[in-house]
DNA sequence: CGAAACTCCTGAGCGC
DNA sequence: TGCGCTCAGGAGTTTC
């Protein structure tokens, strides 16, 4: 599922091989993604595309057409660099050609999305996105604030894109456990000094994942076809029923939000 | 306003 | 061998 750190992977694994390149040619195998993609013929064909940035799990495009083409992996969406030669699979949906090689989109849930925006920072699903994880605006004062008036669990704040971006349920689960925070918890009922340590183990997790090219639970690839590793560090994530690294406890598991939340019952309070 | 339920989709894993 | 069932899950949308 890719999250921040898989998709941080994707931009900077496709980057050099699409920045400052012309697109000479696009496919749209299947237009119906999570909403319909727009016509990339008439936006992107002999267009230069400028840069691949990052805001939050959406990938921007910015393209010479004064534009920018947005695009969002969903739950199973992966980018990679293919021969132009090599046929697509059932759930390549988009090709997006140039002279030597195609980013190829695939997506075989297809809950991700591909748009277009003259002013994608001002786009409705970007516009309310709360801070970059890495960044120093996701600081202590600013999740005391978030957290001390509201009485959703812990978990769900991580989560809610509104108070900070890219965290999804991997490395939720991963970072509560680290910090040593029951997953349920109350977020009015942290102290300060508890939640300093949630917000720390949360940019460690996300830096160390960016670090080891993500996690690959199932869909998710490299712009070259490898897996990410950071598999190998979840210490809580999909093993419920399994034992605790830290107290050789059975760990948990509980529905929050309908996501599955392992966790240990004993470290995380 | 916040919080929770609902929704999109396909493949994997399971019981029989 | 294959059917039908349940589950996974990002995040926008709807409802209360």
């Amino acid at each position: 599922m890719p999250e921040l750190p898989e998709v941080e992977t994707t931009r900077l694994g496709v980057r050099p091989w699409i920045k400052d390149k012309v697109v000479s040619g696009v496919s749209v195998r299947c237009d119906r993604l999570r909403w319909p993609v727009p016509d990339l013929n008439h936006l992107l064909v002999g267009s230069t595309i400028l840069d691949v940035q990052r805001r939050a799990k959406y990938l921007l495009l910015p393209s010479s057409h004064q534009g920018t083409l947005i695009i969002h992996l969903g739950m199973s969406g992966s980018l990679r660099i293919a021969p132009i030669e090599a046929s697509p699979g059932p759930h390549d949906h988009i090709d997006i050609r140039f002279e030597q090689y195609c980013l190829r989109m695939r997506d075989p849930r297809r809950f991700g999305a591909v748009l277009w925006s003259a002013q994608p920072l001002a786009h409705p699903l970007l516009k309310s996105l709360g801070p970059e994880p890495l960044s120093e605006a996701f600081d202590i004062d600013y999740l005391w604030r978030q957290a001390r008036h509201r009485k959703v669990a812990i978990k769900s704040l991580l989560m809610d894109g509104k108070v900070v971006v890219g965290v999804g349920n991997i490395y939720a689960t991963e970072a509560l456990f680290m910090a040593g925070i029951h997953p349920n918890r109350p977020c009015n009922r942290i102290s300060k000094q508890r939640l300093a340590r949630l917000l720390e183990a949360v940019k460690r997790i996300l830096t160390q994942a960016i670090a080891k090219g993500g996690t690959t639970l199932r869909d998710f690839q490299r712009e070259d076809g490898r897996p990410g590793y950071f598999r190998l560090d979840l210490r809580v994530y999909g093993r419920a029923g399994e034992t605790c690294h830290q107290c050789g406890r059975k760990l948990k598991s509980l529905k929050i939000n309908q996501r599955a939340s392992a966790y240990c019952g004993y470290c995380q309070r």
